[in-house]
DNA sequence: CCACATGATGTTACAAATTAACAAAAATAT
DNA sequence: ATATTTTTGTTAATTTGTAACATCATGTGG
């Protein structure tokens, strides 16, 4: 009894709604009025809001609803999204992951769903977002918190990950040239970032076409240290071309 | 025309739902069709739902959503808002402090400013929200991020304190009993009360009154080890002076 | 100024979904 | 084993939604 009422709370989970008319296909057997009241409770449970001829997951709603709202009021957080998608297919389940500080990769971590997955992060909010998934187990890096770009650092973050084994890390850089390499504006958060590079088996940068032929103070990698750079339509084919040839020869990387 | 629909979505966003119904009555004269169809534009705009008669706001189901979640925050909000602002008082300008996860440290957290203190925490939200008082040093302990209470523990977090150095620790309570002292419901969340307050020069526990008389499984700390309890008009005048009798007699401190 | 297009609104009949009320079956307790 | 509660199924009545077309207002170019 319970068990169809929970199947049912997961595909609204999974597809974001459902009808009425799929449910009596699938339940075969089961009368449409009994699952009509599996819908009914699900609502009171506050998870699902009935629609005429079946049920919305809310927090699928207000997902779409933050995805119009930011694509209106803030810049480029189409192609942030974008890329935050591309990232996504090198998440693997079961793998030990890293996610840097920064508004792209936080659009990652909202990007992860029900994965199996240790993820490791310097930003208190990736934390606190990537706890709504069930299933991955998260470490925060402690530290101190930079108020400018909320990112965790100094000497007790870089011990913390002197015990940490990261598979791929996705890194947020704030400029890049190739004559400077990866580049951010805090000589901390740039530590904390060359470690992670240094322990991670594969890395994989994040970065919008705008942070191209920008440099900032603090170089944490050079384009040879990574394996991946996801960026958008925004940078030319040249460009995109010489970042294929400057990345490390890991064999498991292409630039998108 | 166009006032109207705006009429409509001011109204869906302030009672959070409208029925056809209502509507048909408050637009005397519009056809039930025409509003049917102002509906489904406000759907199309994103900020609302079409239920079976009428529509919902996308914003209030989440917070319902978000209430329900977490009920223990939306429950006891003015004791503990109380209680947080008796706690404000022994905040001192230049100190080290503690700040514990909870939703009451939580209240405590927001009332904090402009101070320039060193604070260090075991919760992500709390450093996050310290984080808009511009003259706070904030450390947030590292650790493993437990989904439930969104506090961070482990040995990482108990190495952290060992280099940290605290003057006052504001500590939230689970439970509390006169046998057991104070509880919490999970082991690790406990080893790192524990450390913190033997690492404290001074500990004030902040717990609203639900919480007497319950007993979680592990102990934290025994009455005698901390140096003030917190707490709201719902604690009778004689648990209050047994509570008095019993903390630690440092000369700082005395039951509220 | 008129004929025409466009878009919003109203009307009707019809289709679909929902509810209510009660019966049957299954699970649980006594 | 029997009583009681809970879950499920069935039916008919009610409510809600849709489609299709008619009407009205508004505005535009000739």
């Amino acid at each position: 009894m319970n068990e169809r009422i929970s199947l049912i709370r997961q595909h609204i989970q999974e597809k974001g709604e459902v009808k009425l008319s799929e449910l009596e296909v699938f339940f075969e057997g089961v009368s449409s009025m009994t699952l009509r009241r599996d819908l009914k409770k699900l609502e009171e449970s506050g998870d699902v809001v009935l629609t005429r001829g079946g049920a919305k997951s809310i927090s699928h709603l207000s997902r779409i609803k933050e995805e119009l709202y930011s694509k209106r009021s803030s810049e480029n957080t189409a192609e942030k999204y974008a890329i935050a998608k591309k990232a996504l297919e090198y998440v693997e389940e079961g793998r030990s992951i890293f996610i840097d500080s920064g508004t792209t990769v936080m659009y990652l971590a909202r990007l992860i769903e029900n994965q199996k997955l240790f993820i490791t992060t310097s930003a208190p909010n990736v934390a606190l977002e990537c706890a709504k998934d069930q299933n991955a187990v998260i470490n925060l890096i402690g530290g101190n918190l930079n108020r400018d770009n909320l990112s965790l650092s100094g000497i007790t973050a870089l011990n913390f990950l002197d015990n940490i084994n990261i598979d791929t890390a996705f890194i947020a850089s704030s400029g890049f040239s190739f004559k400077n390499g990866f580049t951010c504006g805090d000589y901390s958060e740039g530590e904390i970032k060359k470690k992670v590079i240094e322990k991670a088996s594969r890395t994989i940068v994040l970065m919008d076409n705008t942070k191209f032929g920008k440099n900032l103070p603090f170089t944490f990698a050079k384009l040879s240290d990574v394996d991946l750079v996801i960026t958008d339509d925004g940078v030319s084919e040249e460009i995109k071309k010489k970042l294929c040839q400057g990345v490390r020869k890991s064999g498991m990387a292409k630039i998108n």
